[in-house]
DNA sequence: TATTGTTATACTCTATAACTATA
DNA sequence: TATAGTTATAGAGTATAACAATA
């Protein structure tokens, strides 16, 4: 049905096949809009038993192991904006996930710090995390998802 | 200022550091989320000068070059609901830049093809982003470049 | 003066459901 | 019965500006 039009196409090629080959193929920006996109989706599907977005984990995620970062720290990290740290920690909070900790050495800033329900929360979710990626990129080799991660790293981290 | 908090903390490292080396520091879909926020600031950028987002850049690249794909095609392609391809190819043919030509096979299935408007005006953005891309990852080398495109290419297409 | 957290607002993006015309 | 395009709507994410408390 799909195909009808494809082959009355000038090449023997599918639109499908095609748009691979345009100008969006070597678009290290496209590629890596597409590949967000479909690790948002895993991500929010393997999240959603826990009540958690993709953001809100990864601010327990900052929040874990004693880091105690601002939510100053937070939004710079997240390359987030400080006023929507506020509504995610706000939310949290309320769950009892994380609290905010008076910094003693300057009155403006609040430290994030997580409770011991937070930690127990994050830790069954960073595991459904990880077996949704690992299930995600099960098609690349360990030796391939190394190097995707350092990779990624220089292009997050350019500093 | 900042570092008055950090110094106070259990260890040396600020919690910029402690971040960095967070329970996210080897997770490949918070490194995609960063890099491709870092790109779409970027190609935003590029594409502002030409009253382009980077979605409808998008659309302009798949639909250059005789591809010919139906709104079901770049849908797909894109990641995007038919619904949103609607207002978007709108947009673009208001502006002259693309319109819907009938498929003869199936008359429910609109082609979208390039107006000599919009391949001209494709041709300078795909310029201006090509160089915010090169200037975005000038930290990287030609091979690095290279092999990131390659597994990227993997991950935003499993099939 | 500059910075942290906060509130408010508007805009873009995303997700869903329902409808029509065709197949 | 299923598919392409369309309309409508609500929710999530993003961007910006302004303010109080503090440095």
């Amino acid at each position: 049905m799909k195909s009808s039009r494809d082959v009355a196409g000038d090449s023997g090629a599918s639109a499908t096949d095609r748009m691979r080959a345009s100008a969006l193929k070597d678009d290290v920006s496209f590629l890596l809009a597409r590949a967000n996109a479909l690790s948002l989706s895993a991500g929010h599907a393997a999240l959603a038993p826990f009540n958690l977005r993709v953001r809100s984990y990864s601010i327990l995620a900052l929040v874990a192991d004693d880091i105690r970062p601002s939510q100053r720290d937070i939004a710079e990290h997240l390359r987030l904006d400080p006023s929507q740290v506020v509504s995610l920690i706000d939310d949290l909070q309320t769950r009892g996930l994380v609290k905010r900790d008076p910094d003693p050495t300057d009155r403006r800033t609040n430290v994030v710090v997580m409770t011991d329900e937070g930690r127990e929360l994050f830790r069954s979710a960073h595991d459904a995390v990880r077996a949704a990626e690992r299930d995600l990129h099960s098609h690349l080799s360990p030796d391939q998802r190394e190097r995707l991660s350092e990779l990624l790293l220089l292009v997050a981290f350019p500093d």
